[in-house]
DNA sequence: AAAACATTGTTAATTTATTAACAAACAATA
DNA sequence: TATTGTTTGTTAATAAATTAACAATGTTTT
């Protein structure tokens, strides 16, 4: 299949979550209209980005809400699973870490790092905490494929090439610190200033975003 | 001025950002493109941003970093601040207060509310922490306008009621609950799975996302 | 079983966002 | 002071994302 619009690959990620509940109320099928309704989009947009998927099989009752979330699953995650380490087991770390728990996903947060040696061999939400000195021999022993960088800013750079030289294909970044990595590394940034400064803007305009 | 894109407001927050981190370094002055590959995109679309808020005089060694810092607030910033409050102050949401805390922003967190007894009247990262029945109280007092949503999810829906009904007029949302607020109410949300899931299929496929 | 209705998949149209192209405005250099 | 080089602001072109339109398919109602 042709590699997927970014845009689209983040509409199906959620898509699954809203089946999910879906499923979880007892529902064996969703209309179109219904799972643009829990996102706030389109049940066009919902519509398009299936047929992008080539998702067909579909009696007139709407989606099999079972069926569409492996086909989904099939398309978005790596077959075999994917491993997720946190770097820097701080506030956000720790955050991160407990949201993941529990939730049913294809990524497992399979180690954390830090430098603090309070830290380091502790347990938090079921995952542990290893010296970053040992993130090598671990990156390769438990398969690291995406690391989330939760360091102190003046951490961040230094930290990702280090990521990067010991083998990380991805990096979520969570720090405020542009970061520089190969193009062959896929990188993405969330900031919440970023986010809750574009809410205040829009509650000052008191209007929704144009286009 | 009209209403500015939601991807221009998102990017101005970011310029502003990274032109703190130019005044740091004691450069008085940057070109388009340094500015660009700051945020790993191209020189003209911050051209293009600027020329959308009208950004005027330069001279032809760059933009006054000081200059441009104090625009960039005119335009996304409230005249006389804006007041946030953090609901929910658990793991997330003490990641959230820690993180504005020294962060040289318009945006003020002001309070943060709960129900544990445990939380409530506690002090954390300079913020303190009331118990949610004070919320319309408070909410007026304070003038606070926008709330971070940071509760478990089966209190989502009825927290963003209460949010409303009190008078809030933005909320970010991190709990995975899609919410139904007024249109009048600016509504934001962010999932670090989806965003996770996101880097994991571009990984997997070995590539930037299309388009 | 015909008519009316609901829902999808897909193509076409529209709207947004990004990128390219380039004249104008200097500054530096010869 | 001409010439060369930089960098901007803006218009025009391109590309991406969303929305509209609608035939096809089946379901329900009469
Ligand atoms: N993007 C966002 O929305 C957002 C929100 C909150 C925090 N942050 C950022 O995330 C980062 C972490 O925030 P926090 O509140 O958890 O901070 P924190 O200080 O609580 O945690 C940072 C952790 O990193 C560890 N650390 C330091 N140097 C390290 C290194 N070289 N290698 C590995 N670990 C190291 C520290 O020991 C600490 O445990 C900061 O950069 C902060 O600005 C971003
Ligand atoms: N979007 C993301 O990326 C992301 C990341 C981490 C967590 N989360 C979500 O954020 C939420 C909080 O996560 P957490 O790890 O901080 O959980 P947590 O359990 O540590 O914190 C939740 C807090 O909310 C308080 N609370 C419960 N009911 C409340 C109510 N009615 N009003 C006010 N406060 C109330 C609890 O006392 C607790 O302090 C969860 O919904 C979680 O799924 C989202």
């Amino acid at each position: 299949m042709k590699t997927l619009p970014g845009k689209t690959v983040e509409r199906l990620s959620q898509y699954r979550r809203a089946l999910a509940s879906t499923l979880a109320a007892n529902r064996n099928y969703v209309f179109s209209h219904e799972l643009a309704a829990m996102l706030h989009i389109t049940a066009v947009q919902v519509r398009r980005d299936l047929m992008l998927i080539g998702y067909g099989s579909v009696m007139r009752k709407g989606y099999d809400v079972r069926e569409l979330i492996s086909t989904i699953g099939s398309i978005i995650d790596a077959p075999s699973g994917l491993n997720v380490a946190i770097i820097g087991m701080g506030n956000l770390g720790r955050a991160i870490t407990g949201y993941f728990r529990g939730k049913r996903t294809n990524m497992n947060v399979v180690a954390a790092f830090d430098v603090d040696p309070q830290k380091v061999d502790k347990v938090v939400a079921g995952v542990r905490c290893y010296n970053i000195s040992q993130m090598r021999k671990l990156r390769e022993e438990l398969d690291i494929m995406v690391a989330v960088l939760a360091v102190p800013a003046d951490q961040a750079i230094s930290t990702a090439s280090l990521l990067v030289s010991n083998g990380i294909k991805g990096i979520m970044n969570f720090t405020t610190v542009p970061l520089n990595v190969p193009d062959a590394i896929y990188l993405e940034e969330f900031d919440m200033i970023t986010s809750i400064e574009k809410v205040a803007y829009f509650v000052k305009e008191n209007q929704q975003p144009e286009g």
